[in-house]
DNA sequence: GTCTATACACCGATAGAC
DNA sequence: GTCTATCGGTGTATAGAC
């Protein structure tokens, strides 16, 4: 047996314990909200004390953190994956990419809540659990020139436009799809006047 | 002297001291953010003691409902103002409408924050300090039939547009105007598509 | 009536025993 | 790595002085 192995042993079950706790973490803010994440409830709901989560995370905002960087990682997954499936002409690809967006953000409003709004106190997310939002933002911009949109200032009144979708259907309509649907006609609305 | 003086009195009084909680509040969440007001803190501001505080509020949440109720008063007047302020054709009155709301919305993202982000755990508006809001949007849905979009889609795009400017400024450049400045080009986006 | 004093049940976080 | 004990916070509530 390699003399390695005892500590891999022990890295693996700290890996897979400090994915428990993430899991529970999420479960806790989708079923009570965000700002309810208590380490006393999450320790509880992983068998263990409040004071024994800090040996796998060494504060409560770096739970958040952790949470922030799988959000925008999955996220960055999906864009993927939207652009990938289906036919190239750059305004169908816009068309799934913005759909995936909205999906992601309206099917957990709590996760969209922790990406994109700043709700915590004083959470600020880490430089890598914030790079996915970069390569995002930087293929959202390709995408566009692809269709035909050069100007700055248009790309920004996109991400205004998509964001603002998102945040009207998770504020005033959660689980429903009243401003989703209006992806499409905003997407013909946009090119028309910048394409 | 009237019998009803010394009530009087006492009730200019209680008022005063009310409204002198109320601007401490405001002083305290611009300097520290929303999250940030306690009780003992706001105690200290006032020359009270954190308990004292209940003579005049019934709890945190009925003083985040005061800030609430007046935030969105002075908005539903700045909408007015702004409406009156200029020539009547009802695309400019659109514009220093909106122009109006991003500004109201940028000055002070706390405030922003506190009207259209639900940041505050378990804190829910109560019906007199949300009631401005419904008639804000009455008034939008007027305006934006005299600029000839009659279809409520329209109406829920524009909501999207504008909150989006809003979220994007606040989130991505507070204090900046890189979003804001973008208002006039996407009312002419919005009514080439919708008018 | 409004204040002071005190208490309760929470919170995040740390020190140190084992 | 998990525990007990503890710290300085928090919102909220009540008792009692004046």
């Amino acid at each position: 047996m390699p003399v390695g192995d005892g500590r891999n042993r022990r890295a693996e079950r700290a890996e897979a314990t400090r994915r428990e706790v993430l899991d529970a973490a999420w479960a806790l803010v989708r079923q009570e909200g965000l700002a309810a994440l208590t380490m006393r409830e999450l320790g509880a709901r992983v068998g263990l004390r409040a004071q024994s989560l800090y040996a796998y995370f060494a504060s409560k905002h770096a739970i958040y953190d952790a949470m922030f960087g799988e959000a925008n990682r999955e996220l960055v997954a999906r864009w993927r994956a939207a652009a990938a499936a289906g036919p190239q002409e750059p305004v169908a690809v816009l068309r799934r990419r913005t759909a995936a967006f909205l999906q992601f953000c309206a099917e957990d409003p709590v996760r969209h809540q922790l990406l994109f709004q700043r709700t915590i106190p004083a959470f600020e997310p880490s430089p890598q659990s914030y790079a996915p939002a970069v390569e995002g933002l930087e293929d959202l911009h390709s995408r566009l020139r692809a269709c035909g949109v050069d100007d700055p200032r248009a790309w920004d009144v996109w991400t205004a436009v998509t964001a603002g979708l998102a945040a009207q259907q998770n504020a005033n309509e959660p689980g429903g799809d009243r401003w989703l649907r209006l992806a499409d006609e905003c997407i013909d609305m946009f090119l028309e006047h910048y394409a």
